[in-house]
DNA sequence: GCCGTTTTCGGCCCGACTGTTTTCAGTCG
């Protein structure tokens, strides 16, 4: 059972609790314990191995017996009585937006509704009509909910919720008497999905902002409109649309309404025990001890008062800032890249030419890119043949005599083919000025011949840098099972890179696993697998999830200069 | 169910919006 099979284990009997209207308090322990599993960057098999669950802040013994006896059986007891009480088709009804824990033990105690299907039929059939607090309304906006729930579920990717969230933050910028507009909520913490938007808003009239942000164009739906909040559905292309969320808050408690709403929950809860410690009381109007305010106006003040220094966004997750006592000076930021080391172009399956890519970069004032185009064996992405390499690397020499501000380096996408062997022989590896191996087939083995076909790639003098190291495509595939630590070890030893590979699409290596792997010594390479010109711009993307990572500029390979890379490439080939 | 510089019991974070239950429970973040 991987991590995410167990946290899902404990959602769920959190969630049959909830319905089965057990203590809040209990419930809450479930969920902790959940997500404590989820976000846990090493295996959670190897954790039980060494007996250290109950070590994981929220896991207590009656926890991590269940964890034992879920990884040593598959399944768990207690799941099974609660399924047999409490059908699991329920489970769905919960995600249908409005519906409860309450409502939906009332439907299924009092209708014998037990899924979706059930109640869109009860619906249909008028046979909620006198249930007690499903009024005409609460009916149509269940409606609704399941509509929407069945045309766009899930989250959507970093990389479009940023490109909704800038379009609805410019339209809000421009509405009149709005004085300033920032992203809260997960999209402000760099999350590598993001369920809904949450803007932040000053302005002279808050319910005529608020009217205005629900009859925007495109507004497919009005979840609530009151006087400091509006809530929409956006719909941002054909059939796909979020849920955007507008608060106005005055100027004066600016501070502790972005703190608050930027979130996560679960720093927050922290946060507030600290305030609660100390006699104080923390919401999204300040930090208060009474009636008199303590902080209110900026993050900075309210986080100095309680003795902690402002953790950027997007280390809010309650995993480590707490522990911080300060935040390092140089954690990675933009302005750290020098190149890209890690680029398509037409030559596979890229849009532009070596040339066009050169352009770009430098006019984003890098100092060098790599081009990296497939090897052979990726013959759907038109992968190059030896021949084809050993031609481009004499085009790339040609383009960087005529081509000043920015150095062009020859290098190879190579596919890790089975068992670890390179798609290139050495004599044309050692031509290139560096070089990213990549598992592209073959991901449904088992995490030991995985991880031990990535450990052999490493081997090689020629390859600097394992790309996109789990395969992951978010929200379409699952990351392929890899034993990051061993990977990241040897790494280390082997003077090899990691990739965080910066598509939207991708993300790859996560935040965690990128902190681990700094934590083990190897170095991280940020790159954006760019097919085109464009999509350099994703280096966002990486970059906020490396910060979320606590990544700082020393544990990036590509903020280093030309001359320190070539060292880099000597040091390893030299052995 | 978890947890402890108020430690083995008794707490455990806070407010807006909605619909409908005429005074508040449920949901959500």
């Amino acid at each position: 059972m991987t991590n995410a099979d167990v946290a899902r284990v404990f959602d769920e009997i959190a969630d049959i609790l909830e319905i089965k209207g057990a203590d809040g308090f209990r419930v809450n322990s479930y969920r902790r314990v959940a997500r404590q599993i989820d976000d846990l960057a090493s295996d959670i098999n190897e954790v039980a191995a060494r007996g250290e669950l109950a070590k994981l802040p929220g896991v207590g013994k009656s926890s991590a017996e269940k964890i034992n006896e879920l990884l040593e059986t598959g399944e768990l007891k207690m799941r099974g009585e609660l399924l047999a009480e409490v059908p699991e088709s329920l489970l769905e009804l919960l995600k249908v937006p409005g519906l409860g824990p309450k409502k939906v033990a009332l439907l299924w105690r009092e209708r014998s509704i037990n899924s979706l299907g059930d109640l869109k039929q009860a619906i249909e059939g008028g046979k909620l009509a006198d249930l007690k607090g499903f009024g005409k309304k609460s009916i149509e906006q269940m409606s609704h909910g399941i509509a929407f729930l069945e045309s766009s579920a899930g989250r959507r990717r970093l990389g479009t919720a940023w490109a909704v969230g800038t379009r609805l933050r410019e339209l809000v910028e421009a509405m009149p008497g709005v004085r300033r507009v920032e992203h809260a909520g997960s999209l402000r913490r760099g999350c590598e999905t993001v369920g809904d938007l949450d803007l932040l808003c000053v302005a002279d009239d808050a319910e005529g902002t608020i009217k205005a942000f629900t009859e925007l164009e495109d507004v497919t739906q009005v979840l609530a409109a009151g006087g400091t909040k509006g809530s929409i559905l956006y719909q941002y292309r054909p059939r796909r649309s979020m849920q955007v969320d507008l608060r106005i808050v005055s100027e004066e408690s600016f501070g502790a309404a972005w703190q608050y709403f930027t979130g996560s929950k679960e720093h927050n809860v922290r946060l507030r025990e600290l305030a609660v410690k100390r006699g104080w009381s923390l919401n999204e109007y300040g930090l208060t001890e009474g009636e008199l305010v303590i902080a209110s106006r900026t993050e900075e003040e309210i986080y100095a008062a309680l003795d902690l220094p402002c953790p950027p966004p997007e280390f809010r997750e309650d995993r480590f800032e707490f522990d911080l006592k300060e935040i390092p000076t140089d954690l990675i930021t933009r302005e750290h890249i020098r190149g890209d080391l890690h680029m398509h172009t037409v030559a596979s399956d890229g849009v532009n030419t070596i040339e066009e890519m050169a352009r770009a970069a430098k006019k984003l004032g890098y100092e060098y890119i790599c081009v990296t185009d497939h090897s052979a064996s990726s013959a759907i992405a038109n992968g190059l043949s030896a021949d084809r390499l050993s031609k481009q690397i004499e085009e790339i020499h040609a383009i960087n005599k005529r081509l000043k501000g920015v150095t062009v380096w020859a290098g190879s996408e190579v596919d890790i083919l089975a068992g670890g062997k390179l798609d290139f022989p050495d004599e044309l590896l050692a031509e290139l000025d560096f070089a990213i191996a990549s598992i592209h087939y073959g991901m449904g083995s088992d995490i030991k011949e995985n991880t031990q076909r990535t450990l052999e790639a490493m081997q090689s003098p020629y390859i600097n840098v394992i790309g996109h190291p789990t395969g992951r495509l978010l929200t379409r595939r699952d990351a392929m099972p890899l034993d990051i630590e061993a990977v990241a070890k040897e790494a280390a030893r082997t003077g090899t890179a990691l990739e965080m590979n910066s598509s939207h699409h991708r993300l790859d290596l996560k935040d965690q696993h990128a902190r681990l792997a700094r934590d083990c010594g190897a170095m991280i390479c940020i790159n954006t697998d760019a097919h085109a010109t464009d999509q350099f711009e994703e280096i966002r993307f990486g970059i906020v999830t490396a910060r979320r990572g606590g990544l700082l500029k020393g544990d990036v390979v590509n903020t280093q200069t030309a001359a320190q890379i070539r060292k880099f490439v000597e040091r390893k080939r030299s052995g």
